[in-house]
DNA sequence: GAAATTATATTTGCATACAACTCGTGCGGT
DNA sequence: ACCGCACGAGTTGTATGCAAATATAATTTC
């Protein structure tokens, strides 16, 4: 990375928890804003100097990161490189997959809610629907809000059906997904509409408490996104550098002097 | 946790890779095969102490365990105490839950392969099926060898179904339903049979490549499943001691002398 | 004697130091 | 000029030390 990185200005950290925590999320928010290019190399001392800390929370972050795939692994083979893992096409078609599947099932449960508590749920959505359908249309666009809208749809109706393990599951895989929709998001024709209808389809499935509807419309709502998001990846793969390999060009182990 | 802690006797321990990976792995093995019980304190010098080496790679191992639900933070607001998770018909009611959504989702993907692939894999699992079922009647039963059958055969197909992602979940979750299985599987009376039928749709399933099907025959499997280990765990946390919380007995922070 | 308070022990959070390893680079030999 | 080898910079792996936090034990006070 080069000698002015991370620029994080205007992404909002959190200033409580330890050390370990705070750094995992700030690098979290800037691999997924994009702050911190795909390929790019994690030094461990440069983060550590870049948060003015030492390089054992350090490590304790990154593993983490490596864990969730925000990092991948390069290089040898006791000692760990780590670099932002790139986006692929590949993945987004993984992680959509799963994403789909798990809110799916979550979203199954809503069958055993009252009816009450479904109706107070279907109407928030659709409150949340319209803040999304509306900011889209401002311009110029608010990505951070159309951003935070979008995870907020989905994070409300899976905090209310899923359990502890699916959320945590939930909650490592979401901003992974995010890195994509943040790529998405920022272009300039960007669509909200296809997405925000599709948000209806789960809304009056979630009203009806009709489980299995409802999830089947959460899975076609991924499986739909899915496409509309890959189409936009490989154009941004595939246009700029016509390389042959599917690797990132290595980064250089040393930057020149 | 006792003076005579970690009875790992018969537990193999992989003698490569860096020493958070080996300490993790050790740890899970004996966390998920009930070596330290639910509920135990773990505390960083101990485990340093008795694996020999410093508290700085168990810091990490611990971190990864518990990220991933193995342990449970008990205690302090900014410091972490640990102790393994304790065991719950709730938690077997969302992890089951998962697993049959995640390899049902994998499993789909066989729709896709081709049918000689497809076959190879089903005889395969066939057998297996049969190697499960026949370990399953010798007495006295081997418990470790039926543990890796059962996960073998599951671990097989999504293996060859599940990407990169999804396999990474997967690896992380499997352990977890482990710790389960294992308490199940070491009953005098644990019925593999059930099991080992539903076993057989899955594998028809997949030889005929209809992933609906195959996807159905999963999720069944593991709904039913669900249900025979609710009934064991309910016998075990509620026999022994009528707690009136769901907590575990705390644990005193010092052995008395 | 009970409650409050101080003292002590245990344990985690983080920093620093050093060892080990990997890869690039230059030097010397052929 | 090319190959090999050794040295050295860069970076990760692990140990150790110290400070802060918190529970337990001890002690004082009413």
């Amino acid at each position: 990375m080069t000698s002015s990185a991370y620029d994080d200005s205007s992404i909002d950290s959190p200033v409580h928890g330890t050390l370990p925590e705070r750094t995992y999320q700030q690098l979290r928010n800037l691999i997924v804003r994009g702050r911190i290019a795909p390929g790019a190399r994690i030094v461990e001392d440069e983060v550590a100097l870049r948060f003015g800390i030492s390089r054992t929370p350090v490590r304790e972050a990154l593993a983490r990161l490596m864990q969730e795939g925000y990092l991948t692994p390069i290089a040898g083979n006791r000692r760990t490189e780590a670099a932002v893992a790139p986006l692929s096409a590949r993945s987004v078609q993984e992680l959509w997959g799963m994403i789909g599947a798990l809110e799916g099932h979550a979203v199954r449960a809503i069958s055993r809610l009252p009816a009450e508590q479904r109706e107070t749920l279907a109407s928030e959505l659709e409150q949340l629907n319209r803040e999304l359908r509306r900011a889209s249309a401002v311009r110029p666009r608010d990505h951070d809000r159309l951003f935070e809208l979008q995870a907020a749809f989905h994070q409300r109706f899976v905090d209310e059906t899923a359990g502890h393990h699916l959320l945590g599951v939930y909650e490592s895989l979401r901003p992974q997904v995010q890195r994509y929709e943040w790529v998405y998001g920022t272009r300039l024709d960007a669509e909200y509409e296809p997405s925000s209808n599709e948000h209806l389809r789960i809304i009056a499935a979630i009203r009806s408490g009709d489980g299995l509807k409802a999830r089947e419309a959460v899975e076609t709502h991924w499986e739909h996104a899915a496409v509309r998001t890959i189409t936009i990846i490989e154009g941004i793969n595939s246009a700029p550098k016509p390389r042959r390999t599917e690797r990132q060009k290595p980064v250089p182990r040393r930057r020149p002097r």
